[in-house]
DNA sequence: TTGACAAACTAATCACATTAGTTTAATATA
DNA sequence: TATATTAAACTAATGTGATTAGTTTGTCAA
């Protein structure tokens, strides 16, 4: 019955999204998506480039919702509270929609100029959110680095299930920010005396 | 050129690591890896338990050698000097052999008793290394927690291309792993003090 | 009303994993 | 030495999923 479904790119990036998160990431095909959008799979043709193109376009959207999510958590915060703003509304975004968290970190395609532009939009917050330290443009690399490796180790390995022993993991996660923090501010320390 | 290749499941596991090391994660296939074994797909079935029997040993596999590794990196040091061997040590099992690194990202069976007595013996190489810190039960958890978060977080990035910023990566790293340390020997310090 | 476009369709192809059943080399045994 | 067993390879067939080509049919504007 009937033709004309009301589909758009943004519709089935959007379905494709939810499936990831409720079915895991390794469920997204496109016969799946299509049963869900009550369509024949190469319907899906006509508004994404394949699968792969499905998944550029669904990392992309990731990318801006994550961006969104951080930006959010962390106006009208700084120093301590913006650091720990920022950290947890990443883990939250990350345990909230797990599919499209793994997403992220599946090879994001480094070349492609909106996702690039994205990037350094969440970059941008991080960095906001460091200005207030004071620190030199390096350290500023270091530092964002740090925080992301250390945001994105924890929440990689939290949600692989990869802290087998049942000790409070949330415990963990704001001891291993706070060494970070209590790390920046004594750089800061160090900057100013030296 | 005919019967009786001299395959076993250990030369199959073997060559696997090989083509995901050469060719990358997507690129594993029981066609492809038949390939290079001068034999035909379904032969494999003889050694392994299909793909996601090969994938499970792999990931074994995998596992081990790390271990060995950073076992190897890490013996007759201890303090910063283990630590960061340690953080070493996996950084460059990452990117000698980026394909089978990725393999140990990929959700490991944590249900596996082989698997679970492996990584037991990681952690135990790791905890080793805390040990002349004197942290108590729970702190040597967050501790050995945010080392491995620090060390995946920052390869995972990396190894991804997440970096985009042509700043020396190497420098990022230790930066990470000095206020790591620093923070730990603080938390001595303190636990001494208090 | 009609023409162009877009969104759906069907049918076919290709790649890959998997299974069933067969052949044959290597090894053990009488 | 001859034979039986086992295991490692094979061929053939099936199923699933992605992809492409070509077709039909609503929708919208002239």
């Amino acid at each position: 019955m009937s033709h004309r479904m009301g589909l758009d790119r943004a519709s089935v990036v959007e379905a494709a999204a939810k499936l990831v998160d409720e079915e895991g990431i390794e469920q997204l095909a496109l016969g799946r998506l299509a049963e869900r959008l009550h369509v024949k799979t190469p319907s899906l043709y006509n508004h994404v480039a394949g699968l792969s193109g499905l998944k550029h376009d669904l990392a992309l959207y990731c990318l801006r919702d994550l961006r969104d999510y951080v930006t959010r958590a962390t106006v009208g915060k700084s120093r301590e509270e913006a650091i720990i703003a920022l950290a947890d509304a990443y883990r939250a975004y990350a345990r909230q929609t797990p599919g499209r968290y793994a997403l992220t970190l599946q090879a994001p395609p480094p070349d492609d100029p909106q996702v690039g532009a994205t990037a350094q939009q969440v970059v941008e917050v991080v960095l906001a959110v460091f200005a207030p330290y004071k620190l030199g443009e390096e350290d500023a690399i270091h530092a964002i680095r740090g925080l992301r490796s250390i945001v994105q180790g924890f929440i990689s390995l939290e949600v692989a299930g990869g802290f087998g022993i049942p000790i409070d993991t949330d415990a963990s996660f704001h001891w291993l920010i706070n060494l970070f923090i209590d790390g920046l501010s004594r750089s800061e320390a160090t900057e100013k005396n030296g």
